[in-house]
Order: C-alpha cells, then sequence, then structure tokens
DNA sequence: CTTGTGCCCTGCCAGC
DNA sequence: TGCTGGCAGGGCACAA
C-alpha cells in the first residue's frame, strides 16, 4: 500500500504526538508482525519518528528503535486518550473500535493513548532493533528519490546497466527508494515515457525528465496527504487526497487526462500498469 | 550480476 | 444466493 509519501505523511503526524509518550503495555495480536522480544518496549518512551525509503523508525529512550514497514496494507493509526475514552472528537468513527479484526500490534501509553498497527493482508512487520541493526535495515535500500543523492547521473548510470522494463526498474528499491505502483504510473504518465521500454534505452534528456515527474509526483503526494485507493490512512485514520488528482493509476478505461485516449492497464511483473498508449512513448 | 516467477496473507468484488 | 478466480500502494527467495 504505502509509498514514500504515504509513509512521510504517516511519520509526520507520529512525530508531532508521540515523542514524551511512555509505553505501558504492547499487545501482539499476530506473533508474524512483530520481530523481537516486545516485553522490552514496555517503560520506554518515544524520543522521535522518521522515514527512510518506506520505512518508519521509532526511537525509543533506549537507544533502539521500532522500525515499521507497512508493505501493501499496513496502517498505523494513532489514538488519544480523551477519544479512547469516549471524551474526545474522533475525526474518523471507526478510531473508537480499535482494536478492530486487522490490528496486528497495539502499543499503548500511559496516557490512555495507543497506537495501532492495522495490517489485512500481514505482509508488513515491527522489528525491535537497535541502533546497527536499524542502520542495516535501512541500508538495503538506494537512496529515497527525492533525496540529492539521487542525480542524474546517477541514474544515467543505474540505468544503462538495466535492459528490464523502465517501470519495474523505477520501482527496484535497490535503484531508488519510495516509488510503488501508483507513483511509477503517475510518474511515467507525467514524463510521458512508455513503461514498458528497457531502462536502457532511455536517452538522457527522457532519464531528467523522469527523475522531474517522479518528484514532482511524490513531492504532490506529499502534500495532499498520501493517496488512498483502499487501505492506506493517516496516522488519525483519514483518508489521502492523492487519488482526487491521478494521472492515471487504477483508471483503466478513463479518458486521458491529457489527450483523453482511453487509458489501458497491461500487467508488468505480475502487477498492474496504467497508462496512455498515445502520450507516453 | 541480471531477469522472471512464485509466494507470503486476507478479503473484496465481478462474473458466472 | 452461492462459488471462483482475479486482484490489491511490497518485497523476498528462488531458478535460470
Amino acid at each position: 500500500m504505502p509509498e514514500l509519501p504515504e509513509v512521510e505523511t504517516i511519520a509526520r503526524r507520529l512525530q508531532s504526538v508521540l515523542p514524551g509518550r511512555q509505553i505501558s503495555a504492547v499487545a501482539v495480536f499476530r506473533e508474524k508482525s512483530f520481530e523481537g522480544e516486545s516485553r522490552q518496549l514496555v517503560g520506554m518512551a518515544i524520543i522521535g519518528v522518521s522515514r527512510r525509503a518506506k520505512l518508519l523508525s521509532i526511537e525509543l529512550s533506549n537507544g533502539m528503535f521500532v522500525v515499521v514497514h507497512l508493505k501493501m496494507t499496513g496502517q498505523m493509526i494513532y489514538v488519544d486518550g480523551a477519544t479512547r475514552l469516549g471524551g474526545g472528537h474522533p475525526t474518523q468513527e471507526f478510531v473508537t473500535e480499535l482494536p478492530a479484526k486487522a490490528t496486528r500490534i497495539q502499543m499503548s501509553f500511559t496516557d490512555g493513548s495507543a497506537l495501532f498497527f492495522n495490517d489485512q493482508r500481514v505482509f508488513g512487520w515491527w522489528k525491535l532493533l537497535n541502533a546497527a541493526a536499524r542502520e542495516q535495515e535501512i541500508g538495503k535500500y538506494a537512496p529515497d528519490v527525492i533525496d540529492e543523492a539521487v542525480t542524474l547521473k546517477y541514474l544515467v548510470e543505474k540505468f544503462a546497466k538495466r535492459s528490464a522494463a523502465i517501470k519495474l526498474v523505477i520501482m527496484d528499491q535497490a535503484v531508488v527508494s519510495g516509488v510503488g505502483n501508483i507513483y511509477a504510473c503517475d510518474g511515467l504518465f507525467e514524463a510521458q515515457i512508455d513503461p514498458i521500454r528497457s531502462a536502457n534505452s532511455l536517452t538522457r534528456k527522457e532519464i531528467s525528465r523522469l527523475l522531474t515527474a517522479l518528484r514532482l509526483v511524490i513531492h504532490q503526494g506529499i502534500e495532499l496527504g498520501g493517496a488512498t485507493i483502499q487501505h492506506y490512512r493517516t496516522a488519525d485514520g483519514l483518508s489521502g487526497k492523492y487519488q482526487d488528482v491521478r494521472r492515471v493509476y487504477a483508471k483503466e478505461g478513463e479518458d486521458c487526462p491529457s489527450c483523453g485516449h482511453p487509458i489501458t492497464r497491461i500487467k508488468q511483473a505480475g502487477r498492474s500498469t496504467f497508462w496512455c498508449e498515445n502520450c507516453q512513448h
């Protein structure tokens, strides 16, 4: 589910509400969702929350981190104490019904508030890691696509070695981090590049256009609080707004926003790609 | 090294 | 009203 903009939106919100709170209990409803000894968390305070690639890091007062990957359907919903006790004004009714069926982990705080990790498909995870292990986990991922370390030169060199379809290469987290199916499709549309073309067939000019386009849609995604197609919710349980301005993703048969030609869906590496055959070459 | 394929899970929905 | 297959914001382990 969540790509860089969605994870960034969650990270920013959690950073504004979690620091200073002390963990009173952690309930793991699905063993698979949590790696490590959850009891070690009790008594720790939250120092801060950050994002790198599609990973969230929650820093604890003992120097350890809860590193989180939301994969396809993960949600991180924070509910304040007043709302949980019924006296607040929840932004979404369902936050009062947590934990829900898909809640895999509940982290409770001493002030009555709680953080819920919901994950329908159970692909996502929380790992309790020390600083070195967290560095190693994060180190598996290439620089964020919006990081200045991703230069035109960097991409030109990476693409030169790859004959696979450009759509797959920009979604390869060892090339750049943060681009998933929605922003890959929309970025390629914005750059007017055919998703099937081999990465090493792109000209320098096209790669430049693609980098600019990817950053545009990613930044727009962040500004709009992410894209809610199905499962994604902000940390307040709200929908994002990027889906309202998306170009082609999940718009099969609808009019191309640029030329009006119907948007096509094809399958690449088992996943849907949406694009305009008329505009993208 | 690269590439393609299957798989991890659960639930929804279109089409029979 | 069922059933069934396809599909879902990701990434890893394999085989070739």
